[in-house]
RNA sequence: GGUCCGUUCGUCUAGGGGUUAGGACGCCAGGUUUUCAUCCUGGUAACAGGGGUUCGAUUCCCCUACGGACUACCA
């Protein structure tokens, strides 16, 4: 079956951000190529002049590679079939439109889009649609219902056109998608899509066909949207004589809550990126804090799983099982809390040193000159101490503060259940205690103070507990001695001797 | 409105003519950790409805309902 090359596309406009569907189809088509050994290709598809968004291309190029599913050939990676951007292949266009006229594939339409704006206004009052279709094209402003005469004339003193495509009559078209399977379709109800605008850029679907055949691709993955416009293309390529690569429709992601598909509003409102990278005001996932591994992994499992129970998988572990038979057909939800539990899992398994590496950016806003005397090894520790409670890297400052800071404020509730009236005098000898410890680590400091703890045959959560508070602020954090080893000493008895001025 | 596509726990999904309908996220409970979290164990919860076909249907067929996409000289 896969007997020719594998060629497929990533096609987006660049009217904006890659929306994270639009990743996702990228994702298939790159995990579908690399399975079969094949190509994997960017095209940039502009020929919308008006909806051109500065800098959208290079958004999407950034975020494919952000991603870790670099494109094989495209812009700027130009291989066989240059150029790659449909606004630079706008002369090749115009040919295939009008050997589609030549035979009496296509025709050319004068119908200004204020009449046919009309006529849909029209149809609409009267609760009916206004399709430009065989039934409408004699009523109508083209080369159908003028005569030759008329039409040459039109064309010659220059009067805007488009060129439509002339859907055949009363025919029964069987079409396949590689997802959906058979899907039959009458080519009556379909309309006469315009192939080629009156500004001298061909539509999308004319463009497409033109590019894909040229570009030799061998199978169009693409989003569920473009389902209703398969008995267009596929008729484009039998009026061409050409042959038609194989179809699969996506299915979309939809909001996490609510009806119909994700948009930037759900993320907005529900506090979740939905683009790649961050945009104007808009944070990205890269910004928040997730991994791209992650980003891939929870995407891939969105509308298609492998049969197994495996939820974590590689890039190569996706590209070795990926399937397209196994693509769902139905939309999927979006769930930001399973994208999270995706990143806490990456997140856990990363060693201590990249992640401190990718802490002290952190490190150094927050503390400013101070960052000079990090140790680095230092960070790696606190960071093995904390990153079990850390779904994001951005969640490192606020578990691990204390360690940086010595408190200036104690957990409200924490005080009021841990502070007794015979805690000072009990804090006061800890910090004698502390004071006398030589050989400062955890082990040491540990056996020390539960040692007297025991001599004194005191209950441990008296002094445990508010040692904790004193040290940390809270009742929360790592093991405690481990921090007390970390901060030192010094840092230790300043906390405890403060936390006896404040809290008295 | 029209056309097309779809419908298994709250969500992502496995399964498929006879199953205790499986897993994951979330949530809940217990255990571990003298804190918090992690971790472990357990629990919660689903075949949209109605007709067929069949000894038997969640699985196959039809209808309805619901959901989605499309319906531009946008892609």
């Amino acid at each position: 079956m896969m007997s020719t090359n594998v060629r497929v596309r990533f096609a987006p406009s660049p009217t904006g951000p890659l929306h994270i569907g639009g990743v996702r189809t990228a994702l298939f088509n790159y995990l579908f190529a690399k399975k079969h050994s094949g190509t994997f290709i960017l095209r940039i598809e502009d020929t919308d002049q008006n909806r051109y968004v500065e800098g959208a291309e290079q958004y999407i190029i950034d975020a494919l590679n952000w991603c870790g599913i670099p494109y094989d050939e495209g812009v700027e990676k130009e291989g066989s079939f240059p150029p790659y951007r449909q606004s630079e292949r706008k002369d090749l266009y115009k040919k295939y439109a009008d050997q589609l006229v030549q035979n009496d594939k296509a025709y050319y339409a004068f119908d200004t889009s204020e009449s046919l704006d009309n006529y849909r206004k029209e149809h609409e009052a009267k609760g009916k649609t206004f399709i430009y279709n065989w039934h409408n094209r004699p009523k109508l402003t083209n080369s159908l219902s003028l005569s030759d005469a008329d039409t040459k004339a039109k064309l010659a003193s220059n009067i805007p056109y488009v060129i439509r495509f002339k859907t055949p009559q009363d025919k029964k078209l069987i079409l396949n998608d590689l997802i959906r399977g058979k899907i039959e379709i009458d080519t009556n109800i379909l309309d006469d899509k315009v192939l080629f605008k009156s500004d001298g850029m061909p539509t999308y679907h004319l463009a497409n066909i033109v590019d894909d055949h040229l570009m030799e691709i061998s199978h169009v993955i693409r989003g569920e949207e473009w389902l209703p416009s398969l008995a267009l293309h596929k008729q484009l390529y039998d009026a061409f004589g050409w042959q038609s690569p194989e179809f699969a429709h996506l299915p979309l992601i939809m909001k996490p809550v609510g009806k119909g598909k994700l948009s930037k509003r759900d993320g907005d409102k529900l506090g979740f990126p939905v683009f790649p990278l961050s945009w104007n005001e808009s944070v990205g996932y890269k910004e928040a804090g997730y991994f791209p591994e992650a980003v891939i992994n929870f995407l891939a499992l969105l509308g298609w799983n492998p049969g197994t129970e495996q939820e974590i998988f590689s890039l190569n572990e996706l590209i070795q099982s990926f399937d397209l038979n196994r693509v769902n057909k139905s939309g999927a939800r979006f769930d930001p809390d399973k994208t999270k539990w995706y990143n806490q899992h990456y997140l856990q398994n990363k060693s201590n040193k990249e992640l401190a590496n990718l802490f002290l950016p952190t490190l150094e806003k927050k503390l400013g000159t101070a960052t000079n005397k990090l140790n680095i090894e230092n960070v790696e520790r606190i960071v093995s101490l904390i990153k079990e409670r850390a779904s994001f890297v951005t969640d490192f400052w606020e578990l691990s503060d204390y360690f940086f800071m010595t408190p200036t404020s104690y957990g409200e509730k924490a005080v009021k259940k841990q502070w007794k009236e015979n805690t000072p005098e009990l804090m006061s000898e800890v910090l004698t205690l502390i004071s006398n410890i030589d050989n400062f680590t955890s082990t040491i400091i540990e056996k020390t103070i539960k040692d007297w703890i025991t001599l004194k045959e005191l209950p441990f959560g008296k002094v445990m507990a508010p040692l904790r508070l004193v040290i940390v602020g809270d009742m929360k954090g790592p093991h405690l001695f481990d921090i007390i080893e970390l901060i030192g000493k010094d840092q230790s008895i300043s906390r405890i001797s403060n936390a006896l001025k404040m809290l008295n």
